[in-house]
DNA sequence: GGAATTTTGTTTCCAAGTAGACAAAATAGA
DNA sequence: TCTATTTTGTCTACTTGGAAACAAAATTCC
């Protein structure tokens, strides 16, 4: 019998949408979370936590305004996330003297076992969610996603030591 | 005066989440988002909306489930999407005799023109999106995209004719 | 043929994230 | 000084999406 138009077999033609940076973007990141949660089973670790965490770790003192710009999500947002951070003691805030209605943030002994706890199952993540690509290619594509996103790789956003 | 170790000037290290492969595609995708409703502004054109409504154009016929899969959100969400695109009469939706539990799609001449309004618009995004990469590293990005993805560019997932 | 299982879509409730208004503190401008 | 603007964090809705339970139809297994 021959097939009508209607698609079957779970094959879906995705016609424009196949060369839309937007729309293989949007895929990818479902499929690497997807990979996320799989490694990370268990911990009850998920990702925006724990990249405000990390975030939180290599700079501390960093102001939540900052965070969240340098993050992409909205202050209010963040300003909940933190909240439950500072409940669970993972983060705590300071006020610094200089400008009172900043929040300096830092993490507790608590917070920094929780990036030591995820720092191994991380690297082994990283390790295995290469997908179809080889070595090679993965480490291009991380190469050409920080070019598209203006990030220089080696000095990780940090100031020139004059 | 000295700066302590806490982060200014919204300079932010990134440690090991610069070499995270979900990192660097949560912030692509975040980015590229903003570009996308920067030029569909006024349209009230949003992703999910038109990615659902080109491939139904695509694919008439497409059972939903078939088409959130692909799209990888649940069928819950799908449902309530495509009962909004129905309110709107943008989208039909019709049940097979052969099997009365699942629901074919099309578009109605509404969907087909909202298509039709984006694809121009659409069309120009993803000529001026590139941020800061060249035209040919752009496309490379999305061959490795694909290739993570395992889709396969030319057929776009249409079956082979015998 | 008829009960168990699976598939498909829906419904309800909950979590993640945004939008916009707000208050407090800092800064700019006369 | 002292008002006006800006910055920063927060609060209250609202939107988007997921988890789990459910109903109806199809399929499997005897």
């Amino acid at each position: 019998m021959h097939e009508t138009a209607a698609a079957t077999h779970d094959e879906v033609r995705l016609g424009a949408l196949a060369n839309s940076l937007g729309f293989l973007l949007r895929l990818a990141q479902l499929t690497n979370f997807s990979d996320f949660y799989a490694a990370f089973d268990g911990t009850g670790i998920r990702p925006g936590e724990i990249s405000v965490l990390m975030l939180i770790g290599e700079n501390p003192g960093i102001r939540q305004g900052v965070l969240a710009r340098r993050l992409m999500i909205k202050r209010a947002h963040m300003a909940k996330m933190i909240a439950a951070m500072e409940a669970d003691g993972l983060v705590e805030k300071s006020v610094p003297e200089a400008d009172r209605r900043g929040v300096e943030l830092r993490l507790t002994p608590k917070g920094r076992a929780r990036v030591a706890q995820a720092q191994p199952i991380f690297a082994r993540l990283d390790a295995v969610s290469h997908r179809g690509l080889t070595p090679r290619e993965e480490q291009e594509l991380k190469r050409l996603l920080r070019k598209y996103l203006e990030i220089d790789s080696q000095s990780d956003g940090r100031e020139a030591q004059p």
